[in-house]
DNA sequence: GAATTGTCTTGAATTACTCAAAACAAATGC
DNA sequence: GCATTTGTTTTGAGTAATTCAAGACAATTC
């Protein structure tokens, strides 16, 4: 299958993109390919996705992509700084494009939702320990966990289900 | 091999310590087992240990237990609140008895020691982000990434012995 | 002291990720 | 343009940390 060049109004928009893309990634000092490329636009499309996820949508576009290349891709693009990779306790990593600001990011603990959060206080807020104890601090890292929006709702419903069942079943 | 009791000076001591230990466990309704006294002891003596190193402690004194053991152990003892998983990116999980006082940690990106350090700014500090986006927001966790006292002498002076082979070898 | 409940041992499986060698493709120099 | 160099991807295997499951066993309860 072919595709016509600004054969609909996306085009130009989808060329600028791979543009930029490719940019990203030749000024990280790194070889342009296709897998790279792709990666690069499932991240944009889908931040805070894991490798496996990422190769999902890597594959739609460019089928032989193996699940090892995304690694090697993630990885390069991380040691490169043109990703941020996150840890979140019991989640596999997870990466985005979003670096170089000391964001940090909130984490629900029912389904695993995961959003930025700007620096909690003032400036550089918890890049300041009570005590170092004589460690040259470089980072701080703030995970917030709690229930996302949705969830509340979810578990509050399902309470009510529960407490109706109660009534209901003497 | 018999012990006699009150056989030394520290014979007293480590019994209040096994009935401490013995009495947490009960209280947090689990069964006062061998493998959970070793492992209390053990997180005891070496805080932010992994299931494999609290494995070899526990082993030094108590042959016969098996790995998942520990990590049955420590997953119920997290469970009931009696200790505390972290894990910090890049390394295994992380357990420690200080519990219920929302500390943070500071750990050393070369040699990855972890030290607790208390809360950042003032007495919550950093549970309240800049915008929680409608999330019920339980705990903040906060890590700390930087180099030990340690490892920034050791680093000095291996940049230290660098520059001499430098200017040794024109 | 027997019954009940929960825990531990043994063995296997899973997840997330890394390593290595050969095939291949992108950038570089001619 | 085409060959070379360098870096990337594929294929296949391997590892670390952790979990699952069944039966044996031990701690509490009655």
């Amino acid at each position: 299958m072919t595709m016509t060049d600004s054969s609909n109004d996306h085009a130009g928009l989808r060329q600028a993109e791979a543009e930029s893309f490719e940019g990203s990634i030749r000024s990280a000092g790194l070889k342009v390919t296709a897998p790279r490329l792709a990666v690069l636009r499932a991240l944009t499309d889908m931040p805070h996705s894991n490798a496996d996820a990422l190769f999902g949508a890597v594959r739609a576009g460019l089928p032989g992509t193996s699940l090892q290349a995304v690694y090697g891709v993630l990885g390069s693009f991380t040691t490169a700084g043109l990703v941020r990779r996150i840890e979140p306790a019991g989640s596999p990593a997870l990466f985005e494009r979003r670096v170089g600001d000391n964001h940090h990011h909130i984490v629900c603990t029912r389904c695993n939702v995961v959003h930025d959060v700007d620096c909690a206080v003032g400036h550089a807020p918890c890049l300041t320990p009570s005590d170092a104890l004589g460690f040259d601090v470089r980072a701080a890292e703030v995970i917030y966990w709690g229930l996302c929006a949705q969830c509340q709702l979810d578990t509050a419903s399902q309470l009510d289900t529960a407490s109706q069942l109660d009534t209901a079943t003497p």
